[in-house]
Formats: C-alpha cells, structure tokens, sequence
DNA sequence: GGAAAAACGGACCGGCAGTCCGTATAGTTG
DNA sequence: CAACTATACGGACTGCCGGTCCGTTTTTCC
C-alpha cells in the first residue's frame, strides 16, 4: 500500500544543515551575494546537488531562510499577548510592532540585511511584508481613519528597513536611539501630537 | 608648460556612449544586475577593457550614472528657485523636495530602481543621499525643532525610496496617490495635523 | 609630419550558478 | 533479516560572466 511515503529522514537533517550553514555564512559575509553556493554545500557537509535540489536556486535558500526567520515573530504579532498581539489599543500597538520589528533587525542585523537584498524588491515580495503592512494599515485606519493609512504603513515599514538600520548603525547611532527615532515617527503618524499626553503611548523599554 | 593634457576626445565620446548605453540597458532589463558588462560595451560599441578602465568595476559605473543623474536635481534644490530652492518657507520647501524626488523617481523609474538597487547599502552610498538628507534635516528642524530631526529626515527619504515606488506602482497606485501620501505624511512629520483645518503646518500667514 | 602619450579592444583567466546522472541509502514488505 | 524500490546524494561538468592584460590604434602636441 504506497500511499504518501514520509519525507525522508536524511532529507531533513540536511535541509535543515544546510539553513544554518547559509544563515551563518550570509551572516559572517554581510550579505548573501558574497557567498558561493558551493561554499554553502561544504559548509553544511552536503553535495551541490543536494542543495539545489532542496532550494531550486539561491533565490529559493533566501526565501526559505526569511520564512524560517521571520515565523516566530509572525506568530506573537498574529496571535501572542499584548501589546504586540490584539487585544492592545491601535496606537500602542503600531509602536510595538514597529518597535519589535527593528528590534528584530538589529538582532538579526547581518543576516536581515542580507535577505532583504536578495534581489530586486525583494523586501516587498517578501510575504511577511504583506502581513505587517495589512496589520499596520488597519491598525492606522482605526486611529487617524482610513486616509492614506495604506501609504502611511508603507511608510512606517520602510523606515526600519534594514539598510537603513545598517546605515544608522555604521553612523554610530545606538539601538536606543534608533528606537527613539521610529518611536517620533509613529507618534506623528498616529495623530501628530509629539507631546506625550496626546497620544501617549507607553514608552516601551528602550527609552527609559 | 605642457603639464597637463587634455581629455582626449575619443574617450570623452566613448564615456558618454557607454553611459547612454548602460541606462538603456539597465532600464529595459529592470536592474544593473540583470546585464552583463559585455553587453553594455558591445551596446555602447566600445572594447571591454575601454569599459574597464573608465568605471573600475560595474559598482564604479553604476555610480557614475547616479550622478550624472542626479546632478540637475541637485542643483534645483540647492540653488534653484523656490520652492524647491533656497527661500521658500522650511515646510514648504520640505514637502517640495520629497515631492520633487518622487516625481523624479516616477520619471525615471526603471532606471533609477536599477540605481538604487546596485548592490548592498547602495542607497545610502550614494553621495546625494547625504545632500537631501541633510537638506531635510535642517529644514525640519527649523519648523520642530532638532529633536528626531536626523531619524525623521532619514524615513522621508525612506518613503520615497525607488523599490517602494514600484512596488506601489505594480499595485495600482497612480502618481496621483503617491504624491497625495507623501504629502500626508510630511504633514503629519512636521507639525502633526493631518487634516488641512486642525493644525495646518501652523499658520500660514503668506507674506512673512 | 612625426613621436610619445593615451586610449582602444578583444583574447584570456578564474570562478561561480545551476545541471546531470551514476551511486548510496532510507524505508517497506514478507 | 533480506530483498527491493523510491528517494536522495554528491561532485564532475557546462556555459557564462566579471575583470585583466597587452599588442595595436588614435590623438595630441610641437
């Protein structure tokens, strides 16, 4: 009885081996142009043929690496507490995702920066981007209303893309203050009061 | 004394030929990436070591093309009449800069795509990056003051960016609505009031 | 007109993305 | 446990591309 034969065992070990191979080099270059698929399949102890196979391309590894990546995050922003999750009020919660998102980056910051220049707008094909920029928007619209909430959230994302974070970071800003920085941009977006009363949404650690 | 030469004439020609033949092709393709130096010199018909020599490296003539891009807007901004030049009102001019980069990123948009898009951090490489944001900075913060100004000038920029552009465009959007976004959100940056009634840029009393 | 400087162009080199197929192995069945 | 098959492995191989090198051609200057 052939019904759906289990993905095989050696199969995953090395899809697996060859992830964090690729997360590690992509890491360690600053970027994943710089690194040789071959150098990936030694690497990670498996064959050309192996990796291909798995991936298609490099442009496949990328992507896997990305959904890899950015699952956990998905998931605390689509269904963990707040104020990341629902049950926060909107303005809180555009500042914590926003703010969870360039923490992430600059986490991350190496191997971020190198996914999202995979290749041309990759960032935006990307299908994480399409969840953050949904969220976003409907989170906007229930503040300000629903004029230009759609560009407004294109907006707030593009202000923690990682290049920018690179460059920020190269300039000798710190976390702390890049934190503050989209902080005032989301309170300007919110609903223009940049005194805290406003729309005073808890700072949240960084700027304590 | 014979001290310096000329430029010699041929190589001026064959600098502005491979020019010309680099932004053709790197706009019909959709990115630098996406064509080989041998076709650019073929193209533009001239040797590869011609080539070669001229830029250094395809980064170095990517940057060239940038440049020679970039340098009429440049001077509209820093020495052309207002609003875009020196002498209209800070917010004004601030909503007149980010809408005159839009615009010509709408104009030019593959090749500009291409341009940004060169490799790693290339939008922030680019010397006239460093130009419009410090620009935008100084303007911001004569109307809000220096607090976030250097963030905030940084996500303008951002806003605009070319593969945002695209991605919108793709999308559906029209020249139209991107302006009409951008400038809601230097609204909502500079002073906060979103609505033309409740707190315009503040008083706009015409005759200063 | 002629010599030297400057530029030309395309053959050439090393390396890399992606393919192909003979071999090895996990899983299954009796 | 042994045989068997589907599946995966791996690395040799191919074609292409970025960048170099150097003999040849053009320009400039006197």
């Amino acid at each position: 009885m052939s019904g759906v034969r289990k993905e095989r065992a050696d199969a995953v070990r090395n899809r697996e081996a060859v992830l964090a191979a690729a997360a590690r080099l992509f890491a360690d270059h600053g970027g994943p142009e710089r690194v040789s698929m071959d150098d990936i399949a030694q690497a990670a102890g498996v064959g050309k043929g192996t990796l291909f196979r798995r991936f298609g391309d490099r442009t496949g590894l990328v992507r896997a690496l990305v959904e890899q990546r950015t699952e956990r995050l998905r998931a605390q922003v689509v269904s963990g507490p707040p104020p990341l999750g629902p049950g926060a009020r909107p303005d809180v919660r555009v500042l914590a995702v926003l703010d969870a998102l360039l923490r992430f980056k600059l986490d991350n910051r190496p191997l971020m920066l190198a996914l999202e220049n995979a290749d041309v707008g990759s960032p935006y094909q990307n299908e994480a981007y399409e969840l953050w920029h949904a969220q976003l928007m409907a989170l906007l619209a229930e503040v300000r209303g629903h004029r230009d909430a759609d560009f407004l959230a294109h907006a707030l994302l593009a202000a923690v893309r990682s290049d920018l974070i690179e460059h920020l970071v190269r300039a000798g800003k710190s976390p702390g203050e890049l934190c503050e920085g989209t902080a005032a941009l989301v309170r300007a977006v919110l609903g223009g009061a940049d005194s805290p009363e406003a729309g005073k949404v808890e700072e949240k650690g960084e700027a304590g």
